[in-house]
DNA sequence: CTATTTAGATACTGATCGGTATAAATGTTG
DNA sequence: CAACATTTATACCGATCAGTATCTAAATAG
């Protein structure tokens, strides 16, 4: 059966693709309802934005789901076992140095910049889905060098978190370095670079597993 | 001679202190003047607080000099040549770190975490000054591994972009993770990897191989 | 003392914030 | 057609935004 009731003149999903570009670009609370509204769909009123989106918080909350379901997937290599950790890990960082630097959109990561203010009690909600999403993206670093020790392509006696906030924190960081036009070209040569640390640990690690020293550390 | 006319009866340099706190927690836009009103010196009036610091943006200025000055001191050995350049940035990333993690004021740096909106006339000057700043210690990097290769350090074929770039994305990152709270040991360890990057290159001759094992598509 | 200088207190400004009440316009259903 | 459902347009809400006008209080200068 087809919708009853007028017809809303713009397209909802075009929509919330712009809106998710604006919250992208300017954050939650520099993003005003009169940008919103100007920018939805080449212009909507006040109650066609509440009708159709509920408030501001419930349409930015439906653009973090969005980004996460979309431009979020570039890590998501992470979470799969068929790749070997190192190629997920570095993957994920060129997938995501690439989509981060793309002209297409704002620059940058959504979820890593999304982070400003912290206290406020209604705030901290809105930013929750954030916080929880670098989080998982942690959690998948994480868990790549740990299935590189377990398969014995990084030593046992490694720290895995240590390890993993190595790849993290420049990951996060080329949020900034996107924001400040830094070309692509330059963040996917640190990359080699950067990856050097898994080859050198990787190099100290034992070709068989010695699990008589490991087992010593607790 | 004394000053005349009724003395205020706030300090002001405590008064910036706390400004400047304030800004660091939560952004220029975010922090408005109710907040900044109620937090100096324990509460003073509008009219006194535009007679002692002009505006809101002259206030915020002035707390980003106040910031430069002192927190953001922890980086300046990178412009110290009577320094070794791997000592310079080494000192630069773990002074850094324990800055930001530390909890006798805001977590990250101002410079990093003030980077939010980008695109409106007046925002982009009072941002302006954040920007230099790190343009100002990505050259510091620079420079160091320039200094290196000069002193056959590091191989003169290396891209002393790329590679001060892997330091500088992982001090960036460094604010996100510690508003994230990632204890300050975490990171530090993870800097002991990332050092690896500068040792792994020093001992190479050769220009290191591009595009190490993935991803040659797109 | 008076004059001058500076800060504080109260109250207010226009603009913008996110959000809504009301009713007309436009569609489907019977 | 009439009844119903939904979106639209207009106008508006109280709250808060950054910033001020006005007057009084408190200090120094002569």
């Amino acid at each position: 059966m087809a919708q009853m009731g007028r017809p809303r003149n713009f397209d909802r999903e075009h929509a919330v693709e712009q809106a998710m570009h604006l919250f992208w670009q300017h954050g939650y609370d520099a993003t005003s309802l009169a940008q919103l509204k100007a920018g939805l769909g080449g212009g909507i009123s006040a109650p066609s934005f509440y009708a159709a989106f509920g408030s501001k918080e419930a349409l930015f909350d439906e653009c973090v789901q969005r980004y996460l379901a979309t431009y979020a997937q570039v890590t998501e290599c992470l979470w799969d076992e068929n790749l070997p950790p190192r190629l997920a890990v570095e993957t994920a960082l060129r997938q995501s140095a690439r989509m981060q630097c793309d002209n297409a959109h704002p620059k940058g990561c959504m979820v890593t910049l999304g982070v400003m203010s912290a206290p406020s009690p209604e705030h901290a909600r809105v930013v929750d889905a954030l916080t929880q999403s670098r989080a998982r993206t942690r959690a998948g670093i994480v868990a790549c060098v740990q299935r590189a020790m377990q398969a014995g392509q990084l030593p046992d006696t490694l720290d895995a978190e240590a390890m993993a906030t190595v790849f993290d924190c420049f990951l996060q960081g080329v949020s900034i370095r996107a924001r400040d036009n830094t070309p692509h070209e330059q963040i996917d040569a640190a990359i080699n670079h950067l990856l050097l640390t898994w080859d050198i640990a990787a190099s100290t690690a034992a070709p068989i597993r010695q699990n008589t020293s490991a087992l010593q550390k607790q």
